[in-house]
DNA sequence: TAGACCGAAAGTGTATACACTTTTTTGTTT
DNA sequence: AAACAAAAAAGTGTATACACTTTCGGTCTA
């Protein structure tokens, strides 16, 4: 429709699975969307590139991007790197607690908690995920920060499809237990914590499909 | 010269790179890259937006590609998380550790022997890289493997450039004292070593700078 | 009716064209 | 000779053109 920049195609579209209006397996045609978006298929590719090394979409030659569709197996094997780089990781934020630091956390929780009353499953899985996120900024380490969110938004699409609402609020009092064991400066413990935290998060996803809408216009208006 | 894909061009600028024929800033000219290969700029921008991806260069809005520099202080960072990452895989394969997986590994380090004899920095900073890589592959979980891989291309850069051959001799044994370590199912000495084996390698990186040259063509040729 | 074959339509892959931006060169002024 | 300005050159960003591949519909055949 109107006029929008690579990154803004990437996010329409990252919206658009992540939220399940295009779901696992969909074709993406690219002057469907050029036209949609209203630029040339030289943008378009661009973003379906951009897409594919973010795992949301896959690209096969001559044949097109298709929306992807983790599988179970991949889901688990994040989750266990996860559980790898995330348990260090606290053990490392333990080390180097301030006040400050614990401070910025608790504010994030709060935020959380906003975000759980709205109902809204896309922010509230967000928020979620950005309190890993934000312990790697605060450690002051960019790249396991980045490194991190790419992990995670890899496995958002699985997160999303299949995170109940109470399983959200679960995560957000583990959250809260982390932190108070953190300010607590007691390592081990919140180690433990994040670690069986990471444990319950993918027990509760559950593998069944849903079935959404197939047509791009309509997905992404 | 000579006809070639996206991922030919991607691999020849990789080794270039690497290999310190073009080095941090140089300026990466997409007519110029086209003509070398012989394809449109079309590829020639592929590529670069892949390079750009693996942190390989930079790319500046209107300005073009330039050979990243990588800081030492991005260095550190992305030892800290290799630190944590692998500490943690190391653990995890000491407890599904089987005489097969040992094999393997030992078969990684007779190759690294093999390297380090030819006095190729490159091949050799390569395999000594892929012995952590290996490890993942052997545990079964791919996404740990790209991650690491990914992690580990991320400083070679920085690693090639500044590790010294009794570095990489001294890498190779600390390797094999590892794999002894869990061949003997002694999982806290395993990690041990890894943790402190990835502290020596960072350690041995030295920050100087060399000036290799500027030109393109004779870079590539 | 199922299956193989053919042609049209749709779609992807690469090259080229052109507008706009940055860099370099050149000429002028102080 | 140094500083500035304007013009030219080089380079990037996006659109478009065209070749080649895949997909789909229909027809023919067993």
């Amino acid at each position: 429709m109107e006029s929008s920049t690579t990154s803004a195609i990437v996010e329409a579209l990252t919206r658009a699975i992540v939220e399940h209006r295009l779901h696992p397996g969909t074709k993406l045609a690219e002057q469907k969307l050029a036209n949609h978006f209203g630029v040339s298929r030289t943008l378009v590719r661009q973003a379906l590139f951009q897409l594919s090394q973010n795992r949301l979409i896959r690209l096969e030659p001559a044949r097109g991007a298709f929306v992807a569709s983790p599988s179970a197996n991949e889901a688990r094997q994040v989750f266990a790197v996860r559980r790898m780089l995330e348990s260090e990781m606290t053990r490392a934020f333990a080390r180097q607690v301030t006040p400050a630091k614990i401070k910025a956390l608790k504010d994030h929780l709060a935020q959380e908690k906003n975000a759980l009353a709205q109902e809204n499953a896309t922010g509230r899985t967000e928020l979620l995920g950005d309190f890993h996120v934000r312990m790697a900024e605060l450690m002051g380490n960019e790249v396991l920060a980045q490194l991190l969110g790419e992990l995670i938004s890899r496995c958002a699409l699985i997160t999303l499809m299949y995170q109940t609402a109470t399983a959200a609020e679960h995560s957000n009092e583990e959250h809260a237990e982390i932190v108070k064991a953190l300010a607590a400066k007691n390592t081990e413990l919140a180690v433990r914590l994040m670690d069986e935290h990471l444990q319950h998060v993918e027990a509760n996803l559950t593998f069944d499909r849903k079935v959404p809408t197939n047509d791009i216009a309509l997905a992404l208006s």
